[in-house]
DNA sequence: CCACTACATGAATCAGGGG
DNA sequence: TCCCCTGATTCATGTAGTG
């Protein structure tokens, strides 16, 4: 069997650790197809930002260099290119990724997705409530980044907890634009100098709504940008185990203290709203074997259509024999049909779907 | 002096027509360095596979004309490598390009853009008030799209007008995200069957703030995928030269008869981006994502009822999991509830309710 | 003319399991 | 791998029709 397999190479994940290291190295060294999610923050600019390596890990002395922006889009691409590489060995088959960037480097990023045979499932706004103003008046204030999310292939079955989000966003359906305050406050991390100690700290809150959303508990989240580990802070509160990769040091120590402080919620609190995909299913003839409706019986739509119900559990209406679901799409005109909701039956007076009886039986599953 | 040459090329300039034919070869055709501004919303190469029906069983009308059909995304770069190419060589050196796209083609456009020498001023996000959402709850509402504004080169003078852009957003500055409603009611054309005339056709608001804030009267403005014309129409509006290419002769008239109509400085259209500010709705959802209430806490009624906080937004008590209001009817037996003033929560010493956080999100957000 | 209900529709990469 | 069947799934607007 697999799972054998499986389960040797989830043991030997280094789960709950930051690993030391270029990210493309670190990520080479771990087993593949071994990570149900991986969150990364990669650096956006290589002219401001000194932590930027070649794939060969010589390392990019940016300040120094005099590129043409030509040469320099080709070095980044490069990294980009081998960090996705990377990644995307070690993602489950039906494993996702979040990327997220600015216009700097989102492009590059989305078309190297594409280009490896990801699939984008959504591009995310995250809506700053509180930016920082274009102070010379000379552009649009800066107020959002983007995040593309991403399935290994297409078709592969990605994790989505619809009724989670949608109960987030107070029963409406979650969107794509997303608003949340930029990280300050008590939650913005310090060093010994009182000072940011990561330009560009990301917020729990983003991080929450992505790994409710995106991940179960018990999943394996990866981050090969590990900065001061927000993704390794939610995870753990969320019961999710992570695996974070960082170079510098600094940031490590910064993240190390961080968990060691963070306590997982309870496991009730945990549990999310289910989506009826993963109720059990019933057939509908269990419900003339059990009794609940008896052959012969005809059932009635809202809008007066009838078929009777017949000993093997399929409908006859219309002329027409087939499942609850058949019937009722023949009696529509339409491709198809929720018989569940679609038939109701006189009980007690009162008509009444179908789906009663459904629930009744889940209900004795479930004791 | 340039400028006599200058001029003499301004003079050949087809303004306000609408060229017929294909996009590049009519770009090449026209003179270099002559254009202030460029809006470019071209095909989006959609891959869409079956059909899609709501969950009303009615049939969504998709995307599928022939224009934006392409084999491979090697076929889509190629075809935006050489419009990119051919906006650029039309471009004055202070002109600018906006392009429009979706996560199927922006990525694509954005990382060609910057390859060419374009240099991109902002990405900005169109929120749509009105998406179509997601029927069948597999991803997030698609509900933006997103905007590149792009100089012709690193250092050039372009456009801005920026007390203009604030003046338009009630006296603060200008955002990078604009919400703007999708293009329907009147101002969505319709053919003599009464279907709509063309399947993307752009708002007029946003085009009225790009053209408001980067160009000036008496500016020229170029569409190469002029569609039904609304660029046209708003830049006759606002006193601008326009030129339109389109291939299509079905979109062409109907633009035709569309700008005949119009009148410059139509007081209606400056009206459209009036904005009204309402009490924004919070989510119950977002105090958690945010930290202010933690998964697993107990909230409390002031009559001694208990329930706990979940991970996704929803409360458990009394074995009833749901929102804060639907929890709160449970427990006191009432058809509905005010979770916002029911629930209270210990904070320093005191029992405080859980609607001061909202208030306090809600303070935040009108900063 | 107003109030109310019913219906239509928008750039969409929109299912999953069993045989 | 393919085919077949079950059955889950929507928000904001604008317009037309009814009383």
């Amino acid at each position: 069997m697999t799972k054998t397999k499986t389960d040797k190479s989830v043991t030997a994940l280094p789960l709950n650790t930051i690993l030391d290291g270029d990210c493309i190295e670190a990520m080479n060294a771990l087993p593949a197809n071994s990570i149900d999610l991986i969150f990364a923050d990669p650096p956006y600019n290589l002219q401001l930002r000194g932590d930027l390596h070649r794939p060969d890990n010589s390392r990019v002395d940016a300040v120094d260099d005099h590129w043409d922006q030509f040469d320099s889009f080709k070095v980044y691409d490069q990294f980009t290119r081998a960090w996705l590489k990377a990644a995307r060995r070690l993602l489950k088959p039906d494993g996702a990724l979040w990327v997220i960037g600015s216009y700097h480097n989102v492009f590059r990023m989305g078309a190297e997705l594409q280009n490896q045979g990801y699939w984008i499932l959504n591009d995310v706004v995250w809506r700053k409530s509180n930016p920082m103003p274009n102070f010379r008046g000379k552009r649009f204030t800066n107020a959002h980044e983007t995040l593309i999310w991403a399935s290994k292939s297409e078709g592969a079955k990605y994790t989505f907890n619809y009724e989670a989000l949608k109960a987030l966003n107070d029963g409406v359906q979650m969107r794509s634009d997303w608003v949340i305050p930029i990280c300050n406050g008590g939650e913005r991390l310090k060093d010994e100098n009182g000072d940011k100690a990561h330009p560009t700290q990301k917020p729990e809150a983003l991080l929450h709504r992505i790994l409710v959303g995106t991940t179960n508990p018990g999943d394996v989240v990866l981050d090969p940008f590990f900065g001061t580990g927000t993704t390794g802070a939610v995870a753990k509160m969320l019961g999710r185990d992570f695996i974070g990769i960082e170079r510098e040091e600094s940031y490590r120590k910064v993240a190390e203290k961080r968990l060691s402080r963070i306590r997982k919620f309870d496991k009730s609190a945990l549990e999310v709203t289910a989506s009826k995909r993963a109720e059990p299913r019933v057939p509908f003839g269990q419900l003339v074997e059990r009794g609940m409706l008896r052959p012969g019986e005809v059932l009635t739509s809202m809008n007066g259509k009838q078929a009777k119900v017949r000993a093997d559990g399929t409908l006859i209406g219309d002329g027409i024999k087939g499942s609850i679901h058949q019937v009722g799409a023949h009696l529509e005109g339409a491709p198809s049909c929720n018989g569940w909701t679609y038939w109701c039956i006189r009980r007690d007076g009162k008509s009444v779907p179908i789906d009663i009886f459904r629930q009744q039986i889940r209900a004795e599953m479930n004791n």
